[in-house]
RNA sequence: GGAGGGGUGCCGGAGCGGUUAAUCGGAGCAGACUGUAAAUCUGCCGCCCGGAAGGGCUACGUAGGUUCGAAUCCUACCCCCUCCA
């Protein structure tokens, strides 16, 4: 078994070029899998998801779970064959619904109890379900049951939830049947103490591979690569490094330069149907009066299907009107502009000119942040 | 010609004596979105000054009137709709 192959180091950061191996094909590390929940990345078929350079999905046990359930997909020739995907996928546990559903959950030892967001069923997710879920679904990489914290918790509460995920994280790996791949997570909160410690005990149970947790949920960035250093330091420097639920364009960047290997986040795409487009200068909202006349593409060298083919003023006007093709085609443009993104760091990581590029691409790229822009508006404000 | 109903902010449409610059939609203008309960959510949305708090001005077809006070009541006029002739 050899899942996962480091190819290329950067000598000055921690970026790391790799291999990951999946019985459904390699996938060139660092990399991006767009979100798939549901067995969809929404708006999206599996040709077009190939057409931008995906490469690898992330899907949830969860939501899969509800619907159309384990049975349903066994019964439809496993998950890749429902979804016609024959790439490889990472499925997730199912922890993160433990935060993002909290008022619908209740955690204990033995696992967690979910009231269905859909119609209020009860569903039980122990570790060993999760596990045996997952396996059924036939994920290439599936991952530990894990209990985030939500951001602001105290010291005490995230060390439960760590020492909890810990807990799991051993019967998860007892509970796997096949053999399969799966990862364990890291938990702890905004403690790098905690992650530390969550970090050494997840590398001492062997994972082949490393799931960081619990992040990008409200810290400040700051905060969040103090957490994903301390995270990283004590893994395998062999073992792949998966930060989950990141994100956005500069957070990719900033953690592929300190040692992170792979990515999912919803992020691209959700912003996509809701009008906001990634460009090199940084995001925009396509719906603003601004580009209601203009000709020429949401981004001039873009190579996706979107701009090759359309005005920024037709995007604006598909998202004015409310017409679906919209979302398809910010979609599309999105997940394009990540998974080249993608491609541009390895590349630098392979030919050794990776921190120029991080220097470029982040001085070039204005994320948009409220927060920053009304500091500099009070600036302006006191000085004139 | 007769009988009813109605004219409210960009549009639709509440309100029917004071707590109303006027509920609520839509449109418009901006913002957010990170292991997706999201094609969602938030803010602004008469004019002027202000970063804001706040202040000033103009407003509910038109013109008068009643009243301490009117989008709300009365009168006239102008428009619109329905029915009858």
């Amino acid at each position: 078994m050899a899942p996962f192959r480091l190819t290329a180091t950067c000598p000055y950061t921690g970026a790391r070029g790799g291999e990951l191996i999946t019985p459904h094909g390699t996938v060139l590390t660092p990399a991006f899998a767009p979100v798939a929940s549901a067995g969809v990345v929404k708006t999206l078929s599996p040709e077009e998801l190939r057409g931008v350079g995906v490469g690898l999905l992330l899907t949830n046990a969860y939501h899969l779970m509800l619907r159309p359930g384990l049975e349903a997909i066994t019964a439809l020739g496993g998950l890749h064959r429902f979804m016609a995907w024959d790439g490889p996928i990472v499925s997730d546990s199912g922890g993160y619904q433990v935060f993002s559903l909290a008022r619908l959950v209740k955690v204990s030892e033995e696992g967690v109890v979910f009231r269905s967001h859909i119609d209020g069923s009860r569903h039980s997710l122990s570790p060993e379900e999760s596990v045996a879920l997952q396996e059924g679904l036939g994920a290439d990489v599936i991952m530990a049951l894990d209990q985030p914290t939500a951001y602001g918790v105290g010291c005490e509460e995230a060390d439960g939830a760590a020492q909890r995920t810990a807990r799991w994280a051993v019967r998860c790996l007892q509970a796997l049947r096949g053999g399969g791949e799966l990862w364990g997570i890291v938990q702890g909160g905004t403690f790098a103490d905690l992650r530390r410690q969550s970090a050494e005990h997840m590398a001492s149970l062997g994972f082949p591979g490393f799931a960081i947790g619990g992040l990008c949920l409200g810290e400040s960035r700051e905060e969040m690569w103090r957490m994903v250093e301390a995270s990283v330091a004590p893994l395998p420097p062999a073992s792949p490094r998966y930060l989950m639920g990141v994100g956005s364009p500069e957070e990719l960047v900033e953690a592929v330069s300190r040692g992170v290997d792979l990515f999912d986040s919803a992020l691209p795409t959700r912003i996509a149907r809701n009008g906001s487009l990634l460009t090199g200068k940084g995001r925009i909202n396509i719906g603003n009066s601004r580009f209601q006349r203009r000709e020429a593409p949401v981004e001039e060298d873009c190579p996706c299907y979107t701009c090759r083919t359309y005005s920024a003023a037709y995007l604006s006007h598909l998202f004015r009107t409310g017409e679906t093709l919209g979302l398809r085609l910010a979609t599309l443009h999105n997940l394009t502009f990540i998974m080249g993104l993608m491609a541009r760091m390895r590349d630098a990581i392979r030919q050794g000119t990776f921190p120029r590029f991080r220097e470029e691409f982040l001085s070039g790229y204005r994320p948009t942040d409220e927060a920053e822009r009304l500091a500099r508006r009070r600036q302006r404000g006191r000085e004139g």
